[in-house]
DNA sequence: GGAATTTGTACTCTAACCTAGACAAATATA
DNA sequence: TATATTTGTCTAGGTTAGAGTACAAATTCC
């Protein structure tokens, strides 16, 4: 089932349960349903639902029907979009970061647009992998323009937070614009991440700028979202008109 | 190529060149490469390629190579996290709406707990499309309590915004809580939507609640990601401890 | 002009995938 | 207890996708 009808099955099936449309405990639809829901043949249903049973995501029984099961599945990380991992580490869970990639190249048309390069510039670029409690959840791309790149050493990305050593060389960051995608998994990030091929991520990119405009870093990160979700809080704002973003109290 | 290694690689290629990954004009790895990074044949990378050609995303010239190729392709829609849409239809560009699905029926749990309702509450369900200048790009579901949801008539859904709607019930519209994953698309939205099964899609899903702390509407949003993308720009405040949302001047 | 690169075309073979149907076995329901 | 529902098992057959290879044709680069 390496790439197929019966895996997309499985893949929606998976997202589904996980995002709480099926609760715990509750009854799938019947083979035969899902079967015309997704236009195949039960065959193929069967061949989606015998692969998240191998997982323990469902139980299924012979008359009775196909189940949720979720016993002690963890649940997705909900981060903040301004600060996305202060907290978690304050709750004691560890996450460890793994280098992948680490070098200096050429910058891409797309990420010298980002940061404000030349065409031609160089940029210092990592991945990382973070994982929280063994299981990865995050794959960061990030380049710096080489200057700046060059005031910390390779090993320094592997135990602390980027931006706190962006702090530390010098260049006061002062803002930044990120947006929010999805992608498909490509084999590389799959493996790292420890998932299938074609899984939905999350893709984020961030570009962070100094006082006086100058791209410092450009990100791309990508999370798996059974693991990882983006949460924020809105209050309106009394005129009525707006909603705004309400800042946890949470240090 | 309706869902195999072929399909998967044109995703994923497809969400690049509209990701900016490989910008406009510029060449793309040559077939073999791609048939390397993605362990696959050089046969089956041509049928990826050749989809892309056909969607006039990409050219191909024998002894050149194979070009990006976005002339009028439109760029995504950026949206603050805050209000998605108000500010699109004043830029001039028309969204319309159309209602695929409206009706009552019992909370499924998932609902029913975001919601704060009993388990065998009635709710209404409304399915909606949202298309800009024509082109689909999100796929929503709302679920509002029966009592207020008989506040306004089936008719009003196509035409007005459900906060509206809502605000209009009498409840005091207080807060609510947003968050974002990914997951992919199942044959149902996809037809909506005008994609392929299998695509990556960005997830929203939000509860609102009012004053009291009960829940007023639940939306379960599905974006496509070419289409729509949500924007956020982040200030980093005096402390320099936090990054917090910088609000934008845009009415 | 000549060599190297890159896309285009053609072919065979194999394995995996999917459909369709029928029936059995377990369970739930009235 | 009888009936309907639902998962489990099996078979047969057809289609498609993919790997691998080889060579042709166009382009680029020296």
């Amino acid at each position: 089932m390496e790439s197929s009808k019966a895996r997309q099955i499985y893949l929606v099936l998976r997202d589904r349960i996980a995002g709480g449309h099926y609760a715990d405990k509750a009854a799938l639809p019947v083979e035969q349903d899902l079967a015309a829901e997704h236009g195949v043949s039960r065959a193929t249903v069967r061949r989606a639902l015998a692969a998240l049973e191998e997982e323990g995501l469902i139980t299924r029984r012979q008359g009775a029907g196909t189940f949720v099961s979720l016993d002690g599945k963890p649940r997705p990380i909900a981060a903040d979009f301004s600060d996305a991992l202060a907290h978690l580490t304050a709750m004691g869970r560890t996450t460890t970061v793994q280098l992948l990639a680490f070098g200096y190249e050429e910058a891409s048309p797309a990420i010298a647009d980002a940061l404000g390069l030349q065409r031609n510039a160089m940029v210092q670029r990592s991945v990382r992998v973070r994982a929280l409690d063994g299981a990865p959840f995050s794959h960061l791309t990030t380049f710096v323009p080489e200057a700046i790149g060059r005031t910390y050493a390779e090993a320094d990305l592997a135990s602390k937070p980027l931006l706190s050593l962006l702090d530390r060389s010098g260049h006061v960051l002062a803002r930044a614009t990120q947006s929010v995608g999805a992608q498909l998994a490509t084999p590389d990030v799959a493996a790292a991440l420890d998932i299938e091929t074609g899984s939905a991520l999350i893709a984020l990119t961030r570009t962070v700028f100094d006082q006086d405009g100058r791209g410092i870093e450009h990100l791309a990160a990508l999370y798996r979202p059974d693991r990882y979700v983006f949460r924020m809080d809105l209050q309106r704002d009394r005129s009525g008109a707006r909603w705004s973003p309400a800042l946890r109290n949470e240090t």
